[in-house]
DNA sequence: ATGCTGACTATGT
DNA sequence: TACATAGCCAGCA
């Protein structure tokens, strides 16, 4: 586990690791119910970090055979990104995050500062 | 190879 | 608040 972590890869490098989608599913699944995590964060966590594009479209792949969490992935600022391309799935979004806990302001947007996950170890933000 | 797109983000008008 | 710019970079035609 921490093998593979512990690789040049993972922090400093900038060579792209082929499991980035990997790493990226993983940060996904670390982020504890009733919380939130940015794109941005999340790539930072997954040791991919200043790519949270490439987390949007690991998403964007994933959809179908998702079991992940991916509701509790927001965009910078606390809102729903996936809003802008399928309001559908947004509302879903909204929706499941509500039912676990997590509040929108007005406009929309969930308080970080509230919601937003804190990782332990090996993150930052 | 090349150009375009995009579930992103930060900064500047 | 709304655009524009600039980084970022994996897919895809």
């Amino acid at each position: 586990m921490l093998d593979e972590l512990a690789r040049p890869s993972a922090v400093g490098s900038r060579r792209p690791p082929a499991d980035a989608y990997a790493r990226i599913h993983a940060a996904i699944a670390r982020i504890p119910r009733g919380r939130v995590a940015t794109y941005g964060q999340i790539a930072t966590v997954a040791g991919l970090p200043g790519r949270a594009r490439q987390v949007g479209y690991a998403l964007y792949a994933l959809t179908d055979a998702h079991s992940l969490p991916w509701h509790r992935v927001l965009a910078a600022g606390g809102r729903i990104s996936l809003m802008r391309l399928d309001v559908g799935s947004g509302l879903e979004q909204r929706r499941r995050l509500e039912m676990e806990g997590v509040r929108f302001g007005a406009r929309g947007r969930v308080d970080l500062d509230a919601f937003g996950w804190r990782p332990r170890s090996r993150s930052r933000r």
